[in-house]
DNA sequence: TCAACGAATTGATGGTTGTCGATGGAATGG
DNA sequence: CCATTCCATCGACAACCATCAATTCGTTGA
């Protein structure tokens, strides 16, 4: 019936000819990680519509989170290279990575 | 000197000027979450290059992990509304879902 | 009817993660 | 010199997650 369905055979399951470089698929899954959050997929949303460095502050002030848990996730981001921190005097100003990767980039736009 | 920075006041901090639609942020969330492995990532990526559906049995013995993870991670790409499966006889095909939103197509092709 | 096979579920376990209170560090201003 | 402000880090805890062994379920074929 349904013609597009190999042909199996019991008891010869199953060939591996599966090959995906894993290289690649960690990288993604680094950054997919870190934006697989609701925080912090909303501070890159942020960060992204933001044409100046949003100061860290004013994420403590619009989130419900303490600022330990603000200043983790903004960790997080750092971590995973997506936002790069501007500090001035006691201030630390937040802006998206210059130097994003294509894939990453092309990854925010479709996202946020 | 940065003129790209705001002024900033001591004290006043801060003026919660975010505001991002959370349904959105959720749902991303939850796609996300479900790309966010190896494994997963991997099997959307085979499933995607695939022209007919895969089984399941393929991924058991193209990964070195046990038939119950295989499972597992499999029913949370099926969760996520990834993939959709198809039962003939003793045997599970899967393939991409094809119902799947724009932005989630968009979404996979950048990554896979 | 029953044994064999593939797939999903269950239960348990070790590791990861999100969250907060408390602390420490750096800069500012009196 | 000291109090204040903002930010990052630490320690702890609960919740979640990936993984596997064992079991169960549905299908097949003898």
């Amino acid at each position: 019936m349904n013609a597009t369905l190999p042909e199996r055979v019991k008891g010869v399951c199953c060939p591996p000819s599966i090959t995906v470089p894993p290289a690649k698929v960690d990288a993604s899954v680094e950054v997919l990680k870190a934006l697989a959050d609701p925080t912090r997929l909303q501070m890159v949303a942020v960060l992204k519509r933001s044409t100046r460095p949003v100061c860290i502050c004013d994420f403590t002030a619009a989130f419900e989170l303490s600022q330990p848990t603000i200043s983790h996730h903004m960790g997080k981001l750092r971590d995973a290279g997506l936002v790069d921190v501007t500090k001035v005097g006691i201030w630390a100003y937040y802006r998206l990575a210059g130097h994003l990767e294509p894939k990453t980039k092309a990854l925010l736009d479709v996202l946020v």
